[in-house]
DNA sequence: CTAGGGGCTCTAGTCGCTATAGCTTCAAGG
DNA sequence: CCTTGAAGCTATAGCGACTAGAGCCCCTAG
């Protein structure tokens, strides 16, 4: 039996944070102790730090909340596990190549820059004038 | 002279992201037609463009801000507007790293899931259990 | 028995918008 | 001149995923 702070502790997760997960629904409301506090079980240390091991992934709190479901329903088929783990892959995958052309551009930007006066910076141009870019790097990061 | 509407199409920013910027203080308070409108020259079409561009770019607000006021000051050095594009650059190589990292364990996540039942999911066992991950992929995106 | 460290609730703030509600103004057509 | 509908206005609240603060209570060690 642990206590917010050694649960927040062995799964490496903040205190608030796992109150803000109870409150939006992520973690079951926690048993109490006499004095009101909150006390946990393994299971929800497992459950902690499987939330928290999605999140290092990137998941959404929202795909992590379909993750958990579907983990506890052990005789269905993972076809629906492996479809939100693949659109997670295309989502980091898109933001790899988004990244990419903001990369190129900042490094064109930078070197082009003779560092003298704002007059005839080339950073500040470059901001000013899209057309003075390559590629492009469309919206949304 | 442009209306807000007329503005936000030339720029490519939406009308409420204008209002938006002015009330932060990114844009200055526009002048006003008898009707209360909002009445826009060229000058600030151009602000709002490098605006625009920057964010792009991926620059946050407070970066935008302190470029715009670089940019005010031409007959300074650039090397401060160098400074801030360098950190985007560093910051945007940060990520793209920190997301190939998430991409592999992705991928090997999803390789292994031989999608059966969600009791032998690689996909569930994998983020319920830190350890059978390949590499450190650590917090923040 | 008291000190301090952790726990509790509730509220507000972060970033960069976006959406809604309910109003006024403007330009074009009849 | 009047109507209609688009575009403008203000003000407020919401998003995601927390984080920070205020002000209180509880629990354990010395």
């Amino acid at each position: 039996m642990l206590t917010i702070g050694r649960l927040g502790q062995a799964a490496g997760v903040k205190v608030p944070t796992i109150r803000y997960y109870e409150q939006i629904g992520l973690l079951p409301p926690a048993d109490r102790s006499a004095g009101n506090q909150r006390i946990y079980d393994r299971a929800t240390l497992d459950r902690l730090s499987f939330i928290r091991h999605a999140r290092e992934l990137g998941f959404s709190l929202e795909a992590i909340r379909d993750l958990l479901s579907l983990s506890d329903k052990p005789d269905q088929s993972c076809a629906a596990a492996d479809a939100i783990a693949k659109a997670q892959l295309q989502a980091v995958q898109a933001r790899i190549a988004r990244l990419r052309a903001l990369q190129t551009e900042l490094h064109r930007m930078i070197d082009q820059c003779a560092c003298g006066t704002i007059r005839d910076c080339r950073v500040i141009e470059t901001l000013g004038d899209h057309s003075l870019c390559a590629q492009d790097h469309g919206a949304e990061a």
